[in-house]
Parts: structure tokens; C-alpha cells; sequence
RNA sequence: GCUGAAGUGGUGGAAUUGGUAGACACGUUGGACUUAAAAUCCAAUGGCCUGUAAGGCCGUGCGGGUUCAAGUCCCGCCUUCAGUACCA
């Protein structure tokens, strides 16, 4: 029987389901390891062969760690709520429980297709209730904790009251709203209970505040920065404006300092490190306050330049800054508003594109110079950005560029405080090389003593401090959709209570109407059964909400990244209903040991999950305070679309190659229609799509040979290859080690079925090799020298790489050896067995088949990894090339059982060595025993 | 603009600490088997020179440098991709 790979596969797929082969249990005497992937959103459109790759190259390294002797958690589940799952059901006009439910069961079956070793035990889905069940109550727990700088960790909310009522406010020192003003242990005791709630809110680690959000009218919700590309919405392209709700937050900005530092204890790519970096902004300076002129208003910035602050000749605030209307005078007003009704009018994407003119406007207002007490005129202008620092900059024209094309452009005076440097062309910006003048105490000084002199002297004059902006802002909590996990919140007197953790999980209502509002009211809105009875504890109608007991619920849901950011840990006691998860199964697992998924997740997830997983350390839940040791994002396979070339006005196409004498238009085709040597199958194309039925074709040689182009995997591109048809052409082993031979994991790179057949006949090769017609042939010879050989350089080799998760030349390696082995006539078992131990992590199915065939009934999965041995690959000879001043190269033949000494001694001798050499003394001889012999003249 | 990654045959890609560049695979060409096709197997395959062989020269984006020896290290450019962007 040939390789009869859909059989095998069905039979293997079957046994490892039935035996729970890959079950992992949460004690064991083994060394623990956690093997994760990003779970993926069960989306209409199925799964494509990009989406495995990064399953596949982890499911290479858990198979190959339970060689190893672990006890390896290697879970799978589903990201079933959010934008992507509501999105589908819209289109489809299916309720979104329905089409994520028939979404699951399609990549279930696609998943099982490919044979991973997941323990489906564990399976989470974030729309089922058992499991927002905690992520409702990781709410309450953040809403129940505020932030001490002190201690420099959450703490529970009662701690803080215990404070307000001993001592006030004045002692703590909390990462806060802005707006809290300091109050009395006496003035605490007397506020009202709602006043004590609204102060309370304030510092919560989740807090409901009104914020500017950034609105997308098509997609009827408020979106995170993190969802925002380009100034348009990420999912769908459509534009966001700003606009101001009342809205959930998470202050994930008090964990801004421990999110970048926790990036050095961990293992993570350094572009993803990067993007986070970048994304917390985190930048040093000072405050400084500016005293307006004729008012009692002061203007506070935010400056990483202190040292410069001789050079301020102006100020600008951001056109939204609050102090605009108040200090414009009158002779300015019309200006004033004009402008900032224009600013007011441009989106976010205008403004982007437009960041080349300047424009502003003067306030006929001036500021008071802390130190020269001279008056510094203030304008607003658009490049001083509302959302980031205080929306107002001392300017600086001397020294930064963007100042200093508005001062030009205005006509504002450019005071030079750097010694030495001409600023008629444009701002010095180089703090290396800066020394202060005209700065009275500050002259003569470098940067950095610079800083610190002025802070100093700010302080001094009580019109300054050392300041750290960070630019992370704290993430928006609310969605206005319907397919999100509901707050376990309802109101009474507009203040927001928890409901009690005892009655979770608040369950999202079943409505008629899902879709959202362009308006901004939430779905939940139409529920008529959403109300909460504090007495009997359980959702109502909202008929009784005259009871003196019922109150409204929250209307909102939670966003997509809501439960992506735990459950990692929900899979290490999945089925708990008592606890998120057991202090005894997380005390096992602890942390994710390695994590593969796409690095667009960086300023998202990865994000919010390390926030998450901070807060739950501090709360004693978590043993380590980061998730993940180890990441790797795997690239992207893109497809490979094809084009054909209609010319003009007709319904004729014509070949690639004699495009050029006709005008044609670009269309895209199914890649299904052409064969490897990218030339079209004409009939195929006619029965396709209507429009080709009477198509016409300009060949070259018979020939219509289309063009190609790499781009993302697509429906509307026709390039979507889909991993079904591959198993079921070649076999899910054939689609494993393709995936990983086509390329470096982290790196993308366009699918091409037609190299498949490599691999493919690899397996048929190894196949055959342990076959003699139809029947299984293996002896119990002993191996030979090579056979030892190959197999021994075969596990070093796949050891390393695994190891490296380098899996692309693995692959080339079996086929070495299988090619070897073929050659050497070698079916011993002795060699077969460690081979297909080695083989079972890349192609399980074949291995598993192989292996029972050898009269095995275990699964392979417990055999333990081959042992290496140096000695089988030592050789009695090695041929050395020599180099002589980087011209003359001959090789020697030497033996290795020489040592160091007797190599050099017999390059010395050898004729040709003592040719070269002639009339010259060499310096030195260098011999690497296994290496090269390297003679130096 | 800034940050990061990367440039190697017709193609995907190999190449421990610098040590015979192009492993492995696809594709292409020729051959065997076959009525034929598919499948399988064998051989050749970076470029150029020499009739073949032997051999030589040139070759890892470009220009320099270090070294007996550079795809790999250093300096200066160019290009591509990704992220980010008026961040004070």
C-alpha cells in the first residue's frame, strides 16, 4: 500500500481525540511547560493557510518539550466577542450567538484538520458565561482597587476610605484624576455618601468619567487609540471623529513606569518592545507655570528643555486649551473664535495630512516670564496638540523646529541663548552639544546641568518642578454594541454600584434589534428585561423600575481585548466555577512560557493583558507580574494573486508578456485557475465567473501566462488558499512541514502551492523506504558507521533548531537524511525509531503510523527525544583548506586523530605548504582541529 | 521625520564564534521507464572565458576599510518592508 496519507491522518486524528492523548494535568512529577497561542477570532470567512503557521510552529515545539519529559499545557480556544464576530452576524443578518456558535464549530473542524495536539479540554470561549463570568469580576476588582505611588502598587479601595477618614487626601499620593481637590479628614466625614462616591471614582483602577472619545459613526461606537489607524477606524476603513461621553476607563496609565520596565525581564522581540516603548512615551522634563498677565490665570507646560527656558519668546496653547476664551482680548476675539471654529472643523485625518502649513492666531494676551518677568505674547496654534501634555508649550524658536517655523511665520522675535551656533537658517536641537548663553544663571552651562540648575531655580520660585509625561493614555472601557460581555454595573442616582460577585455572571440579554446606533445609544438599550433587583439579585424587567429596589443596568459592553487579557490564565483551570482559577493551579503553571502570535497585537493586547496581569500580581492573585517569558510573532503568509490583462473596451484578454502592445486593465482571478508554470486554464476561466463565458484570448505560443502579485490573503483578491484543500491533496503532515520550510517563522512570505511537491514526496520517500511493496519492512541489523551518521547529525541538527525555533531547515534536514538512508540501502529499525521521534513533532500523523506499524501501542508523543552522540560523527579524515595571503588555497587530507600540534606539524611539512612559504617566515600557523588550517605567512 | 527589520541564483531560502557562498526545495533542460500521460528514478543547473575536460576570472544592494581570510566586522550611502508620527 502507497502512503495512503487521508487515512492515516483520519485514524490518528480519531485515536488522539479519543485517548485525550494530549491532556495535561495540572500536577505532575514532570517539569511544567505552557505552550500558548493567540486564540483566534472565529470569523465567516474560515481559516486560510496563514493562520496556522504560528499554530503549527507551536505545536512543533510542545510535541518536541513532551519529548523532552514535560508536562506541557498547550491549550486552544476563542475570542468570540467583539467588533469581528458582530461584524459577520450583520452581514449576514444572523443573530451573532448563532454565527459565532456555527464560526466555532467550522475552525474546530478546520483546527482538527491540521492535527494539533491541543488539550480541548481546556477550551475557552469569551462569549460563553462561565467564562465572562470572571472577567466581569476582574471589573469589580479593579473598580473595588486605586493606585498608591507610595507603595507603588493597587490596593483596595477600603484602605483608601480609611485614609480619607483618619487624614483626608493631603498624605496620599494616588494616580488620580486631575480635577480632585484636596480635602480634611473632617471635610471627608461630612461629605454625602454620593459626594464620597464621586471622590472615590476618581481614583479607581476603573472609573467611569466623561472623556473625548474618538467616535465612529458607521460602526455606531466609541473606539481605543489602539483601533485607530491612519486617523480611520482599523476595522473597516470608516472615520472617527472626536466626541465627548461618559464613559468606562481603565487607568492603565498609573502602570505606565512598571509596563516599561517589565519589558526588560522578559523575552520578547525587540520591535514589539519597541512599539510599546513608544506607545507609553514616556519623556522627562519639567513642569513649568507661566503667570498670564492682568489675570489670575496661570498656564502650566510641560517642557523636556528647562535649560532653554531663556529662549521662550512666546506661547502657544492647543486651540481646544480651556483658557483661550478666558484670556483673549477683545480686539482679538473675532479672530480668535473664527480660528478655533476652524480647527474645530477639520478631522483628525485633515489635520494629519495638512501638518506642513502653519497657521495660528495671537490672543493679545501676554504670560509673565518666571524669571526675566518680561511679557511673552500668547497665541494658539494647531501644531500644539490638545491630548498630549497640558495642550500648551513654552516655544522655544532657537531650539525647536516647530517653534521656530512659527516664529518665522509670525514674525516673532528669535532670541539665540546657544553659544556658538548660527540659528538664521533653522533651531538647534542638538542637546549634546549645547552650551547656554545669555541665560543669566544658566550661561556656560552643558544640557544636562542645565536641566538641573533650572529646575532647581523653578522650584525655587514655586513656578516649576521635575516633571514625567507619558504619553499612554488611559484606555477607554465602554462599547456602545451589543456582542460584548455586559458590566456587572447598574445605577442608582447615577452612581455606578458593582454588582455582587456571588450573583455573576450578569448574562447579556437576548434582543431582537443587535445592531448599533449611529447615534450612540447602546444596543442594550432595547433589552426589556435589563434592570437589577437588589433584593432578589437578578436581572428584571425594566417595567418595575419604579421599585423602590430595581435600578437600571449598564447599558454598554466591554471591549473585544476584555477577556483576551487574562485568559491565559483561565486556561490553567478552566472549568472552576468557584474561582477564576485555583491558587494551586497557578501556582503550577505560573506564566505562560511561550507565546506565538502576529505582532499587531503590540500596542493592544500584549498591552493590556501585561496591565491585567500587573494588577492581579498586586492583588496577590498571580504569582509573577508578567504573563509571558518568551514571545514570538510569526510572520504573515500572503497570498499570491493572479493577474489577467483585459484590453480596453473588449472582452478579450491577452498574455502577460504582450501586454504592452494593447491598453488593458488589471482584474484579479481565482489562483485556483492557474497551474505552476502561471499560465491560466482558459475553460476553467469561462466557467468561473459569467463575465468570461465568451471571453477572448491573445496567447503567446498557445499559452496565456498570467501576472502575479503578492499581497495580503483576501476573498476580494481571489488568492485565498485554503488549508482543507491542501490536506485533503496532500495531507496535513505535507501542510506542516510546508508551512515551516517555506520560511523563517518570524518573517512573511507569500504561499505557493506549487513547491509543495517537495515536502510532499520527502514523506512518500519515507514512506517507501520502510516499505517493501505493501508490506512493512524493517531489520534488526545493526546500523553501519553512516547509517549512525546520518542519523546522529540528524538529531543535532533538528535539536539545535528546535531549540532556536529556526524549523524552516529542520525540514531540509530529514530530507537529507531520508535521502541518505534511500542511498544506503538502511531500513534498520535501530535507525528508524529515534528518526521518527524526531520527525513526530513536524509530520505527527506519519510518524504515529510508522511507529505503531513497529509493533508500539503507546502514542509516540511519550517517547523520549534521541539521545546524541559526538562519536558516531567523527570521521577518520577531514580535508582542510589552507589560505596563504588570501590568494594561494590548497586543500590537505589529514587525519583526526592528529592533535593540534601534529596538524601544524604536518602543514609545515607538506610539500606545497613548503612551496608557498618559500623565502618567507610564517608568523604564525592557526589550526582549529575540525576547522580549517590556516597558515599565516 | 523618527524607530525597527531586511537586501544572497530564475524562485523560496541555507551558511555555529569571520573560515571552500548558494545546503535543501521549487522551476528549467536532458535522459530512463510507459502506447501515452501521470507518478517515479537518474543527470545538469550563479555568471563569464576556454571546443570538451582540467582550469581560470567575476560574483551575497552600492562605495570604501580592517583581516592571511568578510554574506558575516567597521565607516558612508542606496533601496524595500513594518511600526509610529506636529509628543513640546
Amino acid at each position: 500500500m502507497s502512503y495512503d496519507f487521508n487515512t492515516i491522518e483520519a485514524r490518528w486524528q480519531k485515536y488522539w481525540a479519543e485517548n485525550e492523548t494530549f491532556k495535561a494535568e495540572n500536577n505532575s512529577a514532570k517539569p511544567k511547560y505552557y505552550v500558548l497561542d493567540m486564540f483566534p477570532y472565529p470569523s465567516g470567512a474560515g481559516l486560510h493557510v496563514g493562520h496556522p503557521l504560528g499554530y503549527i510552529a507551536s505545536d512543533i515545539y510542545a510535541r518536541y518539550k513532551r519529548h523532552k519529559g514535560f508536562n506541557v499545557l498547550h491549550p486552544q480556544g476563542y475570542d468570540s466577542f467583539g467588533l469581528p464576530a458582530e461584524q459577520y452576524a450583520i452581514q449576514t443578518g444572523q443573530h451573532p450567538a448563532l454565527t459565532t456558535k456555527e464560526n466555532i464549530a467550522r475552525y474546530r473542524e478546520q483546527l482538527d484538520k491540521i492535527g494539533f495536539s491541543f488539550d480541548w479540554s481546556r477550551e475557552v470561549r469569551t462569549s460563553d458565561p462561565t467564562f465572562y463570568k470572571w472577567t466581569q469580576w476582574i471589573f469589580i476588582e479593579l473598580f473595588n482597587s486605586w493606585y498608591d505611588d507610595n507603595t507603588n502598587k493597587a490596593r483596595k479601595i477600603e484602605d483608601l476610605e480609611a485614609v480619607f477618614e483618619a487624614e483626608g487626601n493631603t498624605t496620599v499620593d494616588a494616580v488620580c484624576d486631575e480635577d480632585v481637590y484636596e480635602f480634611t479628614a473632617e471635610q471627608w466625614n461630612g461629605f454625602s455618601s454620593k459626594e464620597k462616591q464621586e471622590i472615590l471614582l476618581k481614583y479607581r483602577l476603573t472609573y467611569l468619567a466623561e472623556t473625548e472619545v474618538n467616535w465612529c459613526p458607521q460602526l455606531g461606537t466609541v473606539l481605543a487609540n489602539d483601533e485607530i489607524v491612519n486617523g480611520v477606524s482599523e476595522r473597516g476603513g470608516y472615520p472617527v471623529i472626536r466626541k465627548k461621553m461618559t464613559q468606562w476607563s481603565m487607568r492603565i496609565s498609573a502602570y505606565a513606569q512598571r509596563l516599561l520596565d517589565g519589558l526588560n525581564t522578559i523575552d520578547w522581540p525587540q520591535p514589539l518592545k519597541d512599539s510599546q516603548i513608544n506607545w507609553i512615551g514616556k519623556s522627562v522634563g519639567a513642569s513649568v507655570t507661566f503667570n498670564v498677565k492682568d489675570h489670575d490665570e496661570i498656564i502650566e507646560v510641560f517642557t523636556t528643555r528647562p535649560d532653554t527656558i531663556f529662549g521662550v519668546s512666546f506661547m502657544t496653547l492647543a486651540p481646544e486649551h480651556d483658557l483661550v476664551q478666558k484670556i483673549t482680548t477683545a480686539a482679538q476675539k473675532e479672530e480668535v473664535e473664527a480660528y478655533v471654529e476652524a480647527t474645530a472643523k477639520r478631522s483628525e485625518r485633515e489635520r494629519m495630512a495638512d501638518v506642513k502649513t502653519i497657521s495660528g492666531v495671537f490672543t493679545g494676551a501676554y504670560a509673565e516670564h518666571p524669571f526675566t518677568k518680561t511679557p511673552v505674547p500668547i497665541w494658539i496654534g494647531d501644531y500644539v496638540l490638545a491630548g498630549y501634555g497640558t495642550g500648551a508649550v513654552m516655544a522655544v524658536p532657537c531650539g525647536d523646529q516647530r517653534d521656530y517655523d512659527f516664529a518665522k511665520h509670525f514674525e516673532i522675535e528669535i532670541p539665540n541663548i546657544f553659544e556658538g551656533v548660527d540659528i538664521s537658517e533653522e533651531a538647534f536641537s542638538d542637546k549634546e552639544n549645547t552650551i547656554i548663553t545669555n541665560s543669566d544663571f544658566l550661561d556656560g552651562l552643558k544640557y544636562k546641568k542645565a536641566v538641573k540648575t533650572a529646575i532647581y531655580e523653578l522650584e525655587k520660585l514655586g513656578q516649576g518642578e521635575g516633571k514625567t509625561n507619558y504619553r499612554l493614555r488611559d484606555a477607554v472601557f465602554s462599547r456602545q454594541r451589543y456582542w460584548g460581555e455586559p458590566f456587572p454595573v447598574y445605577y442608582i442616582d447615577g452612581m455606578p454600584q458593582m454588582i455582587d460577585a456571588k450573583y455573576l455572571p450578569v448574562e447579556l440579554p437576548e434582543i431582537e434589534k443587535y445592531l448599533p446606533t449611529e447615534t450612540g445609544e447602546s444596543p442594550l438599550g432595547r433589552a426589556d428585561v435589563w434592570a437589577w433587583d437588589t433584593v432578589s439579585n437578578k436581572v428584571v424587567s425594566n417595567a418595575l423600575i419604579d421599585d423602590i429596589n430595581v435600578f437600571p443596568l449598564e447599558l454598554n459592553t466591554m471591549p473585544g481585548w476584555a477577556g483576551s487579557s487574562y485568559y491565559f490564565n483561565r486556561y490553567m483551570d478552566p472549568n472552576n466555577n468557584n474561582e477564576v482559577f485555583s491558587k494551586d493551579a497557578i501556582d503550577y503553571w505560573k506564566e505562560v512560557d511561550l507565546y506565538i502570535g502576529g505582532s499587531e497585537h503590540a500596542t493592544g493586547h500584549l498591552l493590556y493583558a501585561r496591565f491585567w496581569q500587573k494588577f492581579l500580581f498586586d492583588q496577590g492573585y498571580v504569582p509573577v507580574d508578567e504573563f509571558a517569558k518568551k514571545l514570538i510573532n510569526q510572520g504573515m503568509i500572503l497570498g499570491t494573486s493572479a493577474i489577467i490583462y483585459r484590453v480596453s473596451g473588449t472582452n478579450a484578454y491577452v498574455t502577460k508578456d504582450l501586454k504592452d502592445q494593447y491598453e488593458t486593465e488589471e482584474l484579479r482571478v481565482d489562483v485556483g485557475l492557474i497551474n505552476s508554470s502561471d499560465e491560466l486554464n482558459l475553460e476553467g476561466l469561462k466557467q468561473w465567473q459569467p463575465q468570461f463565458s465568451d471571453a477572448e484570448f491573445i496567447l503567446d505560443s498557445g499559452k496565456y501566462i498570467v501576472g502575479r502579485e503578492v499581497e495580503k490573503m483576501s476573498k476580494r483578491w481571489f488568492n485565498v488558499v485554503n488549508p482543507d484543500d491542501i490536506c485533503n491533496n496532500y495531507g496535513a503532515d505535507t501542510l506542516r512541514l510546508y508551512e515551516m520550510f517555506l520560511g523563517p517563522l518570524e518573517q512573511s512570505k507569500p504561499w505557493n502551492t506549487a513547491g509543495i511537491t517537495g515536502v510532499h514526496s520527502f514523506l512518500k520517500k519515507l514512506w517507501k523506504l520502510y516499505h517493501n511493496g505493501d508490506v512493512f519492512e524493517i531489520t534488526d541489523v545493526e546500523p553501519t558507521k553512516d547509517n549512525l551518521k546520518t542519523l546522529h547529525k540528524t538529531i543535532k541538527k533538528v535539536e539545535d533548531d528546535i531549540e532556536n525555533f529556526s524549523f524552516n531547515t529542520s525540514v531540509s534536514t530529514f530530507m537529507i537524511a531520508v535521502n541518505e538512508l534511500i542511498a544506503q540501502k538502511c531500513n534498520s529499525k535501530a535507525i528508524l525509531e529515534p528518526l521518527l521521534v524526531l520527525i513526530s513533532p513536524y509530520a505527527p500523523h506519519i510518524a504515529e503510523e510508522l511507529w505503531q506499524k513497529m509493533g508500539y501501542d503507546m502514542s509516540i508523543s511519550t517517547a523520549s527525544f534521541p539521545l546524541f552522540n559526538e562519536k558516531h560523527l567523527v570521521e577518520s579524515t577531514k580535508q582542510y583548506p589552507i589560505s596563504f595571503n588570501g590568494k594561494m588555497r590548497f586543500t590537505l587530507e589529514l587525519s583526526l586523530d592528529l592533535n593540534k600540534d601534529e596538524i601544524e606539524a604536518a602543514v609545515m611539512a607538506h610539500e606545497k605548504t613548503q612551496q608557498q612559504l618559500a623565502g618567507r617566515e610564517p608568523k604564525k600557523v592557526i589550526v582549529v582541529p575540525g576547522k580549517i588550517v590556516n597558515v599565516v605567512g
